[in-house]
DNA sequence: CGTTTGACTACGC
DNA sequence: CGCGTAGCCAAAC
């Protein structure tokens, strides 16, 4: 899946996607990587196993000066992803509690009191990205 | 080019 | 809960 070019699309859809977040919520790989479509090949279980590790990719990749708020991502645990101690985990927490984002002693946010909640549907209608569900 | 690495997550202990 | 692991691919070396 996500084979080229199909892969560029899918960084771009990630980028996209994260530049929504509003501040003072964060999201989490999976949710982003469960907005987007798989091919039509994929499998959809084996789709939200791989493509949160994708969605970690193609923010590493983001492109600086384009206003796309990376830090509002974390993992499903409520945790920032980079090492503890790192330089770059340091600044992601930095920029979140600027924003409000609590952490609690273990560095840790309540998933349940930050987590966004999505995209609005004129967003997703934009992109293209209704689930089959919402259609219609 | 072959190897290593990675901003993940679900699941089993 | 926390820790280890499978999944198994594209970047980055």
């Amino acid at each position: 899946m996500f084979n080229p070019p199909n892969a560029k699309t899918f960084f771009e859809t990630v980028w996209e996607i994260v530049r929504e977040i509003p501040a003072g919520s964060v999201s989490s790989y999976g949710q982003i990587a469960s907005m987007i479509p798989p091919d039509a090949d994929m499998e959809p279980a084996r789709m939200q196993r791989l493509a949160p590790r994708w969605v970690g990719t193609a923010l590493r990749k983001t492109p600086r000066g384009k206003s796309i708020p990376w830090h509002r991502v974390i993992n499903s645990r409520g945790t920032i992803s980079f090492p503890a101690g790192s330089p770059q985990a340091g600044e992601q927490r930095r920029l979140l509690e600027l924003e409000g984002v609590e952490f609690d002693c273990r560095g840790r946010v309540d998933l349940r009191r930050f987590s966004w909640e999505g995209p609005d549907e004129a967003f997703l209608r934009r992109r293209n990205l209704l689930p089959p569900r919402a259609l219609g």
